[in-house]
DNA sequence: CTATTAATACTTAAAATGAGTATAAGTGGC
DNA sequence: GCCACTTATACTCATTTTAAGTATTAATAG
């Protein structure tokens, strides 16, 4: 768009090409997996590929991309964010002065494993180890936080080191401030402007860390594929919150036991057991289908489907303002 | 990015041009403002250029577009979303097959006039007069009303009345759902799928409505530039309630009723006043700068100011997850 | 038939919210 | 200097929501 008057707009234009990458999660056994192409010479990649003229809109683009390469089929799906500062790696990629890549979430519901491709679902926690808090804090974020403080005691000024210092609580949940699941990305940024992680020097960076101080666990991805994942759990992770987005990732039938768990399994987090409950219960997103589980070695919970009419029914919970009736 | 194997991507790619476009809001005298680019033959539009090769980064892309159209230098922006559909008006462009756009929303703190160019800072609600209801319900929601129970009637099957009757209750809170200041996308999609705005009629989509029922009130944009638009209203109302972004409008002292009637403007709503208050308070988001008001024709009020610090403090309120702590 | 594992049901105190009322501190007019 | 008028600011109070538990019930494995 923008086709107004020619004279505001000089035509320079570079050569462009625009990626579609999908980032796709599913739960399985208490697990967020994420899909992705992995061989064994590259680093594992996001599900991805051009857009072409063919494609009539851009999330249909996406959809026939990662049909293509991992026969998966999406359902919901969501844009993310565009990635296209020129410096944006361009390994092996003459062709064109510039590649902007698309971002998409999308939500399917089970992890089905048809062996087509190199498609693999792998749990996210695995690109991210330091995200996941249901089993209290992870051992590395010790070494983290070690690693952060020393960048923090660095800082050329008292300023400077404030800032630093500041950020380091915020992001990480020091001190006072509670962890925030949502930080994800903020993390991953933080850890690769410093070099913690070694896309940072892979990308010729020169952060204020040493190559060989770069932390091993977490696996590294293709580009930046890994920072369109941590943007993807931190948008999830808001976005549970205020949107019926979990059910998208259940099976048809669950027990709020299951939902529980993959919700922690999203926010990396544990949560409680019956203010949980009645928090569902009480919002009305779920109704019992009258069966109830095959037992899972205790007493059988009733299983529950989600309500698909509340979201044509009413708005879904939010935050409110204080609206005025009658008075102000 | 996405320089996987070549044999997943086919390098058929076509002439792509991206451009980028900016909703740059402020808040002056209690209205909230748009900066548009308008001349007297064309329609209002959105500042925007297309992102060229010397842009290092797409946000410095489009500051310096924003800059050199509008003079108005840009503080706080985010990304929006891209808009590509293939079928988007490429009115008087031969040379791409297709355009994209990336639009960004910015705050601003003042509603500056140098003359600079054609840009020209417009109420908002001047495109979206179904919006504001600080001063109850606007009228011409009666007319829009009547037309879509219509089009609700006029439905095929008993299914698709159904489906038609409940996305007009969600999007303008008929009924017993309350009317949402952040569906404003929804609405305007809504009215240009139904033919109700000009818009819909000059892209040649042939809706339900005739064009002579296109309703009158809310001018028309270039392309598809008021859907970019309410795509930021949208997305500001939902914003303003869990991040301190008003504060981004603000200048540097105001007094709680200021705040509140700039919150206001922007969620188009009426707010309660000592509730808004203790909010505002309780969140320790200001402080008194010590100053009082210029009496504006009561009491002075005191002046506040933001705390800066707070955005490096804590975490700014959102909504909690049930958490365990101890026992789950 | 008992220990274990879940599921489900209640309880209680503390906070947050919605809707006001009451009082204070200015201004403009006379 | 007093009155009417505007705001600003301070309090109140009932109702809802949370957070954090405890208690009870229903299965299964041995």
């Amino acid at each position: 768009m923008k086709s107004s008057s020619p004279t505001r707009r000089p035509a320079a234009r570079d050569a462009l090409a625009v990626d579609l990458s999908a980032v796709i999660v599913s739960v399985s056994a208490d697990q967020p997996k994420v899909l992705s192409v992995s061989s064994s010479d590259a680093p594992d990649a996001l599900p991805a590929g051009p857009l072409e003229v063919r494609h009539r809109t851009l999330e249909g683009g996406l959809r026939s991309w990662v049909e293509a390469q991992t026969r998966q089929s999406l359902g919901y799906v969501e844009q993310l964010y565009t990635f296209g500062d020129r410096d944006r790696l361009l390994q092996g990629r003459a062709e064109a002065s510039r590649v902007l890549s698309i971002g998409y979430l999308a939500l399917v519901r089970e992890a089905r494993h048809d062996g087509a491709g190199e498609a693999e679902w792998k749990d996210w926690y695995r690109y991210f180890p330091w995200e996941d808090h249901r089993a209290g804090q992870p051992r590395i974020l010790d070494r983290i936080e070690r690693l952060l403080r020393r960048w923090v005691a660095d800082a050329g000024s008292r300023e400077e080191r404030l800032v630093r210092e500041q950020r380091l609580r915020l992001a990480f949940g020091l001190r006072d401030v509670p962890w925030s699941d949502e930080r994800a990305l903020e993390r991953y940024e933080l850890l690769y402007e410093t070099g913690l992680v070694r896309e940072s020097h892979r990308d010729g960076l020169r952060p204020w860390a040493a190559p060989e101080e770069a932390i091993e666990q977490g696996e590294s991805m293709l580009a930046d594929h890994r920072r369109v994942l941590a943007t993807a759990i931190s948008r999830l992770r808001g976005k549970i919150k205020y949107r019926p987005v979990v059910f998208e990732l259940m099976p048809p039938q669950f027990s709020f036991l299951q939902l529980q768990r993959a919700v922690e399994a999203l926010a990396g987090l544990r949560l409680h057991k019956s203010n949980f409950r009645r928090l569902v219960e009480s919002q009305g997103l779920v109704e019992e289908t009258g069966e109830v589980s095959g037992s899972t070695g205790g007493r059988p919970a009733r299983l529950l489907r989600f309500r698909t009419d509340v979201l044509l029914e009413r708005p879904v919970p939010g935050v409110r303002l204080p609206v005025a009736r009658g008075k102000g």
